[in-house]
DNA sequence: GGGATAAACTTGACTCTGCAAGCAATTCTA
DNA sequence: TAGAATTGCTTGCAGAGTCAAGTTTATCCC
């Protein structure tokens, strides 16, 4: 039962040290991003995607692809989203099963300061105890391991 | 709003990474073990927390810490695999407040076929896409980045 | 000792999320 | 062009988690 005790491979250690810092940075955005804006971490992604997109807008089904969520689970947010005011419904000419999510100007404004608390927390968090090099060094690494995007693709589980 | 522009920091772009790599791993992860061990991840690091732990058994309070959860999703999550019979719980002679949890011998067996999943995933996803080296290098610079563990002592969201 | 305080745990109400099923619009195909 | 398959999205339900409030047991301090 050596798998059960703490010498592991090098993989499990480093999977287990990803945990544990994704864990108390995304607390601690969660926190900071809800107590000073309202908005949870996955609220703040969609409104800083559509904010990047053209025209402040996108389907519903490419968020779901961006973000770590469902389909049903955008449209829940967006529907929290629309009732605060921050994201609006607009329909496609070309066809008309899509529904864009576009940012409001209320949206785009929380986004701002939302954007200021974010990138403190980072930086404080990140940025400041690990030299250029080292993040360099860090994004490089993470880029090898899969990532949500290839989610669909990637072909594990039958072996 | 450069802020707002993909031309982002080098902690932001860490992060964005790190971000992805965690969700497409903990879902692969928890897709495996609950559909080839009706576990999700979080079950399956109680049962290894106990199983490491002296005498099969930890305080509700310490797992709480070790994991990332509260001290009521422990509770919750205590009853589910109490339900299932693989953990019991236990009285403190000392100190009559702890609940002490239990790793049952149902729970080892279910523990031991489910570490063989999850190291394989881990290994897959992880241990083959790195070298060494590189492995090393990763668990060094995530070791340098806050943990859940002193979440508590860590004073951001002060400033 | 005895009352205040704290610690360990549980419970109720609620939120967020996913899955499965369903609807409507589009595209494919014969 | 009609039927079938596909795509985009929504909805009902159930699971897992949180927070706030409550209970019981320990500890502190006068």
């Amino acid at each position: 039962m050596q798998h059960l005790t703490t010498q592991a491979t090098n993989a499990k250690q480093s999977w287990a040290r990803l945990v544990r810092a994704y864990a108390a940075i995304a607390r601690e955005l969660d926190a900071r991003l809800s107590s000073e804006h309202d908005l949870t971490i996955n609220e703040y992604e969609v409104l800083l995607l559509l904010a990047r997109a053209e025209g402040s807008r996108l389907r519903r089904i490419d968020l779901a692809t961006q973000l770590i969520l469902s389909p049903s689970g955008i449209t829940r947010m967006l529907d929290r989203l629309g009732d605060a005011g921050l994201v609006e419904k607009a329909e496609c000419a070309s066809d008309r099963r899509v529904t864009y999510a576009v940012l409001t100007e209320d949206g785009m404004s929380r986004l701002k300061a939302a954007g200021r608390s974010h990138d403190a927390v980072i930086e404080q968090l990140v940025g400041a105890r690990l030299a250029k090099p080292e993040l360099k060094t860090l994004t490089e690494i993470l880029e090898r391991l899969p990532s949500v995007e290839d989610d669909a693709e990637c072909s594990i589980g039958d072996d």
